[in-house]
DNA sequence: GTCTATAACCGGATAGAC
DNA sequence: GTCTATCCGGTTATAGAC
């Protein structure tokens, strides 16, 4: 018990300096975008030595993939006062937002967030293996939407269809990203746009007439995950 | 006269070093990879000095979009011996293999292409601005190829087509990026099942019964590019 | 064994002389 | 148009403190 108490005060004293360190990019990345924060004014902004802020992030690379962690935990936060009764159509409406809503204030930022995610080395690359835990969670709040869905689908569909909402998830991020206009009320357009559009391509596509198209096109997508997981050892840097 | 020629002089003595430090930017990547290849061993290697190198590439980026436009040409060379005479689906089909043919040389290097393309600021950008001339001139090869289609397609896909075309190529060229699979043949056969699927969809959506959907898709795809078209003054590096 | 600090390295980029 | 000298910032090596 000694032991492990003393354990858990280190840790927690370590736990408080990276999240000191996270918080002081944040607020620089914030203030002043990705590239021009330099890793020298995160450590004096948070108070550590640089050498510290290596320590506890290997990269500068590995703040962004502590940014996603911590909206994905904001997102889920927003998530849990969601009312369980609606349809599907309006919980993947509310997801969507409650998603954007969350990055909202690091809008100006998060184009370097594409830069990695679009790296075929990187976790965050929507292709790219499965390991990546952030990303396991954030497909997880589909796999929630999808189960507590009042809709009869179609089981081989049921089961990809998480990733694929991921995916168009992705889609709309990368659109907002892109969005210059006031409020980013063209991405809020789309989300109505889109997932009126999908919630009619879903249900088209679990009728038992369409079950051979939706075979083939199942198969397709399945093909392009499997290629996608077994990169093997590839000369690109990590 | 004089002076026009003393000018072509110059430029021809320019255009040569500059041929010299691409050459051996790629022999290097090729060997090596893009991380590994230092701005020093590109200039060493071409026998220029480092400074010089910058004068005629402003960056290590913009070798990448020398890289490109340079396998573009080659692209067009192997597709000017193309028969003219077939099907859209058959000449497609050419399209697409011929750029994997001309890429394949450099598959082991290519990812970096995509670091760059999906920056929100790069002209790679599928989304971003059309100014870019290698991408107009890219998409130039699918305007050409719906134009000496031997199919009817009404006037609205048309003029969308090109566009759609290519960035369905760009999607193909991203999976051949990640296609660790002996000579990329899963890239081959995605493109074989995709080409097939591609023909078929446009038949579909050629037909005036779909034209309330189609209409309705063209609407949603036009709206992606006009809000990607105007990006406005953003705080992102350049 | 967990954490923190300092000094150095390396490579992309720039300034300014010739 | 070409060079040399220098800057700047991400990253690493390493020594020591708790």
């Amino acid at each position: 018990m000694g032991a492990a108490s003393k354990e858990s005060i280190k840790t927690q004293k370590g736990e408080l300096t990276r999240a000191l360190i996270l918080k002081a990019a944040l607020e620089i990345f914030h203030e002043r975008g990705y590239e021009e924060t330099t890793m020298r004014s995160i450590a004096k902004h948070a108070g550590v030595s640089l050498g510290n802020a290596y320590y506890y992030f290997g990269s500068k690379e590995h703040l962004i993939q502590a940014f996603y962690h911590l909206t994905h935990e904001q997102h889920l936060a927003a998530l849990a006062t969601l009312p369980k009764g609606t349809t599907f159509k309006a919980r993947l409406l509310t997801v969507i937002k409650l998603k954007m809503t969350t990055l909202q204030p690091y809008h100006e930022f998060a184009g370097v967030l594409f830069k990695t995610a679009a790296n075929p080395q990187s976790p965050l690359n929507p292709f790219g293996s499965d390991s990546d835990p952030v990303r396991r969670a954030s497909i997880d709040v589909f796999k929630d939407l999808v189960e507590s869905a009042n809709v009869r689908i179609p089981k081989d569909l049921k089961a990809e269809l998480p990733y694929l909402l991921w995916l168009y998830h992705m889609g709309i991020v990368l659109f907002w990203i892109h969005d210059s206009s006031p409020k980013q009320r063209r991405t809020y357009r789309l989300i109505d746009t889109t997932v009126d559009l999908l919630d009619k391509l879903i249900s088209l596509a679990s009728n038992p007439l369409m079950r051979p198209v939706r075979k083939r096109a199942l198969r397709l997508i399945e093909e392009l995950r499997e290629a996608a997981n077994d990169v093997g050892g590839e000369s690109l840097a990590v």
